[in-house]
Parts: C-alpha cells; sequence; structure tokens
DNA sequence: AACGCTATTATGTCTAGACATAACGAGTCA
DNA sequence: TGACTCGTTATGTCTAGACATAATAGCGTT
C-alpha cells in the first residue's frame, strides 16, 4: 500500500527544479502562472506561491508582478555562509578549546581604524590581542577593537576568561556587518603565534559591526595555512 | 489623514527584532507562541508563522515543535555570499573583461579528483587552465576539471571564446555546490600566469558541483594578492 | 528505577477565498 | 505626438479554519 501523502510546496518546488535541470523551461523562458501551475499540481495557489518564492529566493527564476515569473539566465548563486563563533567551530570539530588573551589596552583609534569605522578624531578605543586554540594548537589569532563610544562596558571587561567575541554577543548586539576575505602573508609577530614559518600564506577574515550606523567593533582574524572555509548551496 | 495599512508579516518580523535587540526577549528566552502573538497584533495565526519562520531562518531564533520558539543564544548569523560569473565580477567593477584559454586535455581523472568526485577508475575527464583578465591585468587563474561521464558535450567545446563557468551554466545546470575558501602560496606557475613573485600569498576558492548527486566539475579558481572577497549582513 | 504508551501542545503546512499592488498596454485627451 | 487615465493581469499577502507532525510530560506497567 503506498502511503499517499499530500502533495507539499517541497514536492512542488522539487519537480519545479528538475524541470529546469532538464530545460523543459531553458533559461529565459516564462514558466506556467501560479494559477496554472495549482491546477496542474492540484492543490492551492497559496501553496504554489510558496514553492516558487523559495525558488526566486534562491536565484533560480525571477518573478515580476505582472510579467510573471522566469527561468534567471544566469543565475546568481547565493552560498549562505554561517559565521560561528571560534568556541562553537572549534568543539564542532571535536577538538578542545581554549582561549588566552595577549594584551589589552585602551588606545586613541590609529588612523586606519578611525577610516573604516568613520570614528572622530581622537576617539577612543580598546585594543585586545587574542589566540585560540583548537587541542592546543593555534586555530585563530584575534585581533579586535572595540569602539568605547559605542560599548562603554568593555571598558570593565578584562577579557581573561571569555572571549571578545562570546562578550560582545551577549553584550553588544548589532544590526549590521561586513566581512570581507582575502589571503595574505604571516608577518613576524603573526608568524610567531600561530608557529609558522614568517611569509607564510594566511586566511584573513575581517568584521566590522554596526548597531543602527553606530560603529562598534572591527576584528582581523588570522587562520595558519590549511585553514578552510566551508560553505555549499 | 494616516494611511493606516493593515499589518504585515513584515511588521511583525521588525517588530519582534526590535524586542529581541532592546531585550526585551533576551538570548535563550521563549517568545510567545504563535496563537498569542497573532492575539497580540491582531493578525493570522499564519501572518505570525510567516514572520517568525524567517526569523528562524536568519538565525536569530530557534524554533521547535512542541517546545516553542527562543532567542537563539549563539546566534549565527549567515552571510550571504553571491558567487557570480567571473565576467560579471569584472564588468560590475567597471573593468574590461578578457579571457584566454591556455590548455585543454582529455585526461584519464587524476586521484586527488577520483576521490572527491567520487568517479570510477579510469573515468575521462576535461582538464581546461584559463586566465580571466581586467582591464589586462591578471584577475583569476582558472583550473578546471569537467566530468566528461556527466557533461559529454564539453569533449566537442573548445572553449576558446567561451569560460567554461560561462558555457556550463547554460549547458550543464547543477543541483548542488560545494565551496572552499583559503590561503595558499602561488606555484611557480601560477605566479608567472597572475604576475606575481613565486611563493606570494593568492586566495584560492574551490568548488565542486554535482546535478542529482552526479558529480559535474571541479574548479580551482586562484586570485592574486590583494584580492578581497566581501560581504555583508 | 526503567521502559513503553498516550495525551497534550506548539509548530508546520494546506485550503479556499479575498483584497493589495506593481506593471503593462490600450484608449483618451490636450 | 505626448501625457494621462484606467482596466487587466500576475504576483504579494492576509484570513480563518483545518489537519499533520514532532516532541514532551505524565501515566502505568514491568
Amino acid at each position: 500500500m503506498t502511503t499517499d501523502r499530500r502533495t507539499t510546496f517541497r514536492d512542488i518546488k522539487s519537480e519545479l527544479e528538475r524541470r529546469i535541470a532538464r530545460r523543459v523551461w531553458p533559461p529565459g523562458a516564462t514558466i506556467p502562472g501560479e494559477e496554472a501551475l495549482a491546477a496542474e499540481f492540484g492543490v492551492a495557489r497559496a501553496t504554489v506561491n510558496r514553492a516558487v518564492q523559495e525558488l526566486a529566493r534562491s536565484g533560480i527564476v525571477e518573478r515580476k508582478r505582472k510579467s510573471g515569473t522566469r527561468v534567471a539566465l544566469y543565475p546568481v548563486r547565493e552560498a549562505r555562509l554561517s559565521i560561528p563563533l571560534v568556541r562553537k567551530e572549534i568543539e564542532a570539530k571535536g577538538a578542545a578549546y581554549a582561549y588566552s588573551r595577549l594584551s589589552r589596552a585602551v588606545v586613541i583609534a590609529p588612523d586606519f581604524l578611525r577610516v573604516r569605522l568613520a570614528l572622530p578624531a581622537s576617539a577612543e578605543v580598546l585594543h585586545l590581542r587574542c589566540l585560540h586554540l583548537a587541542d592546543r594548537v593555534p586555530f585563530q589569532f584575534e585581533e579586535r577593537w572595540i569602539n568605547l563610544d559605542a560599548v562603554p562596558e568593555a571598558r570593565d571587561e578584562a577579557f581573561e576568561e571569555i572571549g571578545p567575541n562570546e562578550w560582545l554577543v551577549e553584550n553588544a548586539p548589532f544590526s549590521r556587518a561586513e566581512f570581507a576575505f582575502r589571503a595574505a602573508r604571516a608577518g613576524r609577530d603573526e608568524a610567531a603565534l600561530l608557529q609558522v614559518v614568517e611569509g607564510e600564506a594566511v586566511f584573513v577574515a575581517e568584521r566590522m559591526t554596526w548597531l543602527a550606523d553606530k560603529p562598534i567593533t572591527f576584528v582581523r582574524m588570522v587562520h595558519p595555512p590549511g585553514h578552510r572555509m566551508v560553505t555549499e548551496i
């Protein structure tokens, strides 16, 4: 006996995907309207709507009122890149996490930071340097600046037990963030901390965050060679 | 006269976001059920459902049947990383795009590829090496392998005018892709092609794609130093 | 105490129908 | 010819009600 469940929006979504993949509807073609698809699959229009909307969100089709829905010519594939806490990332690998604060100082924001975060002249920031280890091996060197005007509570935190990342997650929510990833050569300090040869290729991730247009923090995270940032569609 | 439109799921979503940001519901707290929120906002439960589901998708809350919805303790922030065609990427910068095929050969899949794509022994693949330039400056070195079992048409394409990326977009759709990003040191060949010093830190992006569990292609894209991959939330 | 069944509960999804809204095209008027 | 208006159409969203499903808590049995 077949378990004849009713058709879900998922069924419809994957059937539409299949047709697009098999070029029943080639790139650029307009696919039938929601009404027609609803009739074909024997479901309510809302169900078709949900299926097609999800396809649109993932960039496989493009929708426009009145014009209809068409298969995207150059699908802008979007990978979702999840950015967990370092600790979570390390624990997810099954490794033991360890954290160490290297230095902490309240300083006048250096020029490059003033420019990038649009800080006023002589703004005070908290400068932190930390190391995150996985199974006692250096995993990430973190260099962070926190805008003390936006997060004055940071002035009273030593960051000896808890990493700035985790502390900020709990104490300073952000509404907008900007990420950048690049390759760089390890400087003398970084190389020593990460226990690699000076000049080695390191993976650098930078992040700036804001809460309602007020800059919160800028962080540079340096990973030793071999580190891979992975994602999928 | 105020245009009193009715409350949409967007209104509800942003109100919930606001409450979470202002710690009306601190991290870890359980927020009211859909029924209760629907009553509060004076809307149908389906409307609340959509709002909360979108929050769940972006990682701000976590939902579980029976247990309810709670504010994520460590919100797994998800950046959307759009992966356009190289050509589009270069043109978007306002630079002139140029493409050049360096080599093309049908070969037995090398071991590392066989393993990564789970190809049978002695599977034939098309090996391509190409260069993409922005304003005559090397922008990306592309080394690609195409599974000829999955995409036999590739055997008849010279790839002298059109890049494998664009060709595949139009001729071999994929349903799943896996990306990896890392830093590496430029080998002798790569360095020469990208016109950088050997051993320089280059940004490497790798991508594997499948169509319904059938491996399509593996590509290694190497960018010269200075390249930044940027995204935001 | 350990196990397995059952009722309960919150979310997940579907339906049928309705109105809203963007965008195009045709017809109207200056 | 050009600007404006209005109807048409496909998608966008909401409602009210229903059933589905996962997960838990509590109960009873061994």
